[in-house]
DNA sequence: AAGTGATCATAA
DNA sequence: TTATGATCACTT
């Protein structure tokens, strides 16, 4: 999945159009039209269904730091659908450089920027269900509304507190009504360096934002 | 069953 | 090593 076959797409219209086109599909199905494989076992290819999306959307931003629809400023996000229609899991936002985000304003800062603008694809995820017949759901173009909006800025403006004071220790999982922090690496053993409460650098494991699924239940029912 | 921590693949 | 894409799996 390195190619490009898909070109960007022009405008919001143009994207909407092909995600429409595309909901209802099994992930057999979308893969099979564009020449991908279905990978066997999902845990060694956490990502497939994210990259999947990615080229039948035309997504241009490849590894960049920019959204995934780099014309449109949208960011695309698949969200895994339980039995009850209801997220499966967190979705990762994005890392958190904990040397210098202490920089940044909510309103200029990665996950502001990444989540004003979001095109998100649901799709079953039941384990129960073969990978190849999962199917795509209706896409959901989604702007966090004003409360939405001031939640997310003071979940982030607490969590950027702590890591500014050095509290590394106290950061954990528990924080945040909808942005939450949690251990974003390749392992247990991959470090990274951050701030302690005395100023000084220290290894720790590197750090992501995630959204709770509070939030993004909200999101899946304005469709209904 | 949720919630939180741990982990996997790939490209540049 | 950084970024991207997430899901796995253990704990509570």
């Amino acid at each position: 999945m390195t190619d490009i076959p898909i070109l960007p797409p022009e405008n919001i219209m143009v994207l909407q159009a092909r995600a429409q086109a595309v909901a209802g599909l099994s992930l057999g199905q979308l893969a099979g039209e564009l020449g991908v494989d279905v990978p066997a076992d999902q845990r060694k290819k956490k990502g497939w269904v994210g990259q999947l999306l990615e080229l039948a959307l035309g997504a241009d931003a490849r590894n960049q730091s920019l959204p995934d629809f780099t014309r449109l400023g949208i960011e695309l996000k698949t969200l895994p659908i339980n039995a009850q229609g209801k997220p499966r899991e967190t979705t990762f936002v994005c890392t958190i450089p904990l040397l210098t985000i202490q920089y940044q304003q909510w309103e200029n800062s990665q996950v502001w920027n990444k989540l004003r603008h979001v095109l998100w694809v649901p799709v079953e995820a039941c384990p129960s269900i073969p990978l190849a017949e999962r199917r795509l759901g209706k896409a959901i173009l989604w702007c966090p509304n004003a409360q939405q909006a001031a939640i997310l800025q003071q979940d982030w403006l607490e969590i950027t507190g702590m890591i500014a004071m050095g509290e590394l220790e106290l950061l954990s999982g528990k924080w945040g009504q909808y942005l939450q922090v949690r251990p974003k690496g390749l392992n247990g053993r991959c470090l990274c360096w951050g701030y302690n409460q005395a100023g000084d650098k220290v290894q720790t494991l590197p750090r992501g934002f995630y959204l709770r699924t509070s939030l993004t239940k909200q999101i899946l029912q304005l469709q209904t």
